[in-house]
DNA sequence: ACCTGAACACCGTTCAAGT
DNA sequence: ACCTGAACACCGTTCAAGT
């Protein structure tokens, strides 16, 4: 029925009749990722991942429960990323006041920047409550920068001193929700409207948490 | 091949050997809504939604050039859905700084209510830079009700004279982002901790946008 | 106009079998 | 251990044909 793979000379990438070497569950996250940046999230069929490797589209079930789990590592994956984008932002900015603004906007250009990244780790194609303890820990090793960045302005005394998750909850809020309507084209140019609305957030913020008539 | 609705009694909702009497269009819609609230965006096929309308898999594309536009329809009957529930919230609340804070509750508490169809509206399956006039529409129409009381507000000297489109952007990204955040189990609590979160933000907010020193 | 039924070109997943 | 290929049970969509 099927003729896929049995049709004619079709370019291939690695040597096309042995058995994949290295580490190929790290090859099909990595795949995985680059077609969803492609083409999208829909877009992606364990099928096409397999044949752009030069492997069987059942190899995978070997490494991966299922296309859920595969998409649970690239949930991992952006969190790992973007983590270490933020503390980019956090440590080049100075870790003053101008640095959380650069944290704010290092935030929403990764989401603008990866979309369909971006939507695989909050679009619920897993479930936080229910997603397996890697994912779990990568993404709130992610939240914690943005808790520890807090606590360090808490202390130079440039924060109110509420409770730092409940801060940081509503700080990840305002740029997920900049990030989130972004990539939804709800704000007209996506790239500068959000820019401008990130930069306009932060100055609010920063009257919102700030400590009063400091 | 398929064998489907070819083997036994299976249950109709209405007669049985008849063509759908009245309005197809709306019942597809309302029954795709029900569909997607129990099983989730991800099961809802347009077999289930004939079958469960008494009719053929494909009479849904009289009505729908294809599944896109059937759920297009669905965010729209969302949109005007929050928007009905928003201008309650406003103007039950009085109008004033506690309608304010209510309007934020409420959206939020639709979101929480209807996860699935809140992310029909939000998750990109739809998208809104491209999206049928009718929506785009009703889009905006959800988003006004937010600017007219922000407008509001700043006439009444509560709030800073900023753009009020900008400010409404600020204030809706505050309230996507803690609504996704919940509907995503990044909460701990759904319910309970976005409701704690959104009246927190709500205090953090008026702080910053209000008239500095009053 | 509106609906149907067969057919087409896809999917994810399972499983016995190969190396 | 790791990979394959056929098979299964689904999808959305098209289209000639019916009323």
């Amino acid at each position: 029925m099927a003729m896929i793979g049995s049709r004619a000379p079709r370019p291939r990438r690695k040597r096309p009749d042995r058995y994949h070497h290295g580490d190929l569950r790290r090859a099909l996250v990595q795949e995985a990722v680059r077609t969803i940046q492609r083409h999208g999230v829909e877009g992606l069929t364990l099928r096409a991942v397999g044949q752009a490797l030069g492997v069987s589209r059942t190899a995978l079930y070997r490494h991966f429960a299922d296309k859920s789990a595969l998409l649970a590592a690239v949930a991992r994956e952006g969190f790992r990323t973007l983590r270490l984008e933020l503390v980019d932002a956090w440590e080049r900015g100075g870790r003053g006041p101008e640095a959380f603004d650069a944290m704010s906007v290092a935030y929403v250009r990764f989401a603008v920047t990866h979309p369909s990244h971006y939507r695989v780790m909050f679009g619920g194609f897993v479930d936080a409550r229910a997603a397996d303890p890697d994912l779990r820990e990568e993404a709130g090793a992610a939240f914690h920068v943005l808790v520890d960045a807090l606590v360090a302005q808490q202390q130079n005394g440039l924060v109110r001193g509420d409770e730092p998750s409940q801060l940081a909850r509503f700080i990840w809020a305002i740029v997920h929700g900049v990030a989130m309507l972004a990539i939804d084209g709800q704000l007209q140019r996506q790239d500068a409207d959000a820019e401008d609305l990130i930069r306009y957030a932060a100055d609010r913020i920063r009257s919102g948490i700030g400590i009063p008539g400091h």
